[in-house]
Formats: C-alpha cells, structure tokens, sequence
DNA sequence: AAGTGTTCCAACCGCCTTTAG
DNA sequence: CCTAAAGGCGGTTGGAACACT
C-alpha cells in the first residue's frame, strides 16, 4: 500500500459530471437486478464510467424510487425548521425524519428557502421586541408574509423540470431494451424500457402487471421527456423503507 | 436582443466513521 | 488491537436557468 488514504478510483478514467439517461437506466437495471452490495465494483460491473461514490449517490439522491419528487409541502418545511433547531446541520438526521427526502435535498432547500426565510423571521421578530408600540397584528403580519414567501417560491419551483431524458441521444441506439425486473422485495414493479428506433428514436416504458398483462405507454416523439412525471403516473404507492 | 447578475440544485470533494480481515 | 477499504456525511462548487437592466 502506498503512502495516505488510497483514492476511491482512478480519477482519470472516470466520467464526471450530468449523468445522461444511459447511465442513469444501467444503474437502475444493475440495481434492480442484483442490489448494492459494494459500490466500489458497482460501476465495473454494470458497465459505468463512474466512481462508486458518484453511483451511491447518484441512486441515493436521485434514482431511488420511494423518493418523493415533488417540491416541499409547508409542513415538511416547518419540519425541517423544527428539526434543524434539535440538530443544526445534521442533514441525514433531519432526513430521517422526513420519509422519502434526502440529505442534500433538504440541505438544499435550507441553504437556498428556509435560511433566508429564518432570517426573515428572526429579524421582524427582533423588530417586533424592539417596537414600542407593538401591533397586535404583528404575529399574523409575519404568518401572511411567510404565506407569500413560500407561494412565491413555490410557483417559481413548479416551472421548471428537475429531469429531462434525451431520447433521441444516439448513445441510446446500443441500449434497445433494458428490462427491469423487480428484486423480490418489490411487488408490482416490473418495468420495461424500450427505446424504439423508428420513426424518430422515443423511448417507451412498459409496465407488466400481475394479472393484466402489458400496459404500453408509448411517449410522444420529442427531444425532452420528463421520466419522473411518467413514473408518477404510473407508480404504485411504495412503502417507505423498501429501497433502504 | 444582449449582457450581467442572481438563484438553485446536482454533483463533487475530502474528512470522519464503520467494517472486515 | 491495527490497518486499509468502503460507506456516510456535510461543505462547497459549477453551470444551467432565470431575472433584471
């Protein structure tokens, strides 16, 4: 062994950066199909250009399907603020309480809403003190003005697609079929991803169910797909826990 | 329309902890 | 018990998207 701590992998030979659709299919497949027992052979195994690490977290954070997708509900914030009070930046400790959100989104959406919004609160608190003539209104002053805040933000949040795929990407072409197959832990979630050359290369999920057979939800021919809305649609309600 | 500033979040980095031999 | 490998965590950053001028 050499001197110091050894690097996870060899950094010149590893791809960094936006995971594409590609990867991002041969990490859930692989997953799907034999689990994760050592992330370090993970990315060797399933054919990925990418440090165990990335893949971990790429899973962890993103790809795991009992996360939730959506933006934060006011009472998960509220939540978060609770929580961060008891365990400052704990972020895994917060996100233990909130099922289905992950560290680094709740560190996220702290750094980038709720600090501020704190500030925010803490400041016209400190005003509030410090007035003399202090407003019987004050209280509901602050509730209303968080109200906006969070209806502000969660407008500007509900615009914008946390996940686009490229099916036309000519990368795909080697991956005409992936087929998912539910681990046994998993009932009722067999996928097929189909990525169909003609006309205009799209991609297609196939869910098979128990007892009807093949439902077939060919996507529309275009450039951008937003996976997670299909899925959202189609997902069964997962259990909490079944992917931890 | 173009340039500049700001916001947001996915992903990376490096340290710490846990585990296995 | 010791050591190295692997996993886990929190801080930070790059760059895309959006807002403003």
């Amino acid at each position: 062994m050499g001197k110091g701590r050894a690097a996870c992998c060899d950094k010149s030979k590893v791809k960094k950066g936006a995971w594409s659709c590609e990867e991002d299919l041969r990490l859930i497949t692989f997953i799907q199909k034999h689990g994760h027992q050592n992330w370090r052979s993970l990315p060797k195994q399933a054919g990925l250009l990418r440090c165990g690490k990335s893949c971990r977290l790429r899973w962890i954070n993103y790809l795991r399907p009992d996360l939730k997708r959506g933006n934060f509900t006011p009472q998960e914030e509220d939540t978060i603020i609770k929580l961060h009070q008891s365990f400052g930046n704990k972020w895994s400790k917060i996100a233990s309480h909130l099922p289905g959100r992950t560290d680094n989104e709740i560190k996220n959406v702290w750094n980038t809403h709720l600090k501020k919004r704190q500030l925010i609160h803490s400041e016209a608190k400190l005003d509030d003190s410090s007035c003399a003539y202090n407003s019987p209104s004050s209280t509901s002053v602050l509730s209303h003005a968080n109200t906006i805040i969070h209806e502000k933000e969660e407008a500007k949040r509900s615009c914008s697609s946390s996940y686009n795929i490229n099916a036309s990407s000519s990368s795909l072409s080697n991956l005409s079929q992936v087929e998912i197959i539910s681990s046994p832990k998993i009932v009722d979630m067999d996928w097929i991803f189909q990525f169909n050359e003609e006309p205009n290369n799209y991609l297609e999920l196939t869910r098979v169910l128990p007892d009807d057979g093949i439902i077939e939800i060919p996507l529309e021919s275009c450039d951008h797909v937003d996976i997670w809305d299909m899925l959202d649609i189609m997902d069964p309600p997962l259990q909490t826990g079944q992917w931890t």
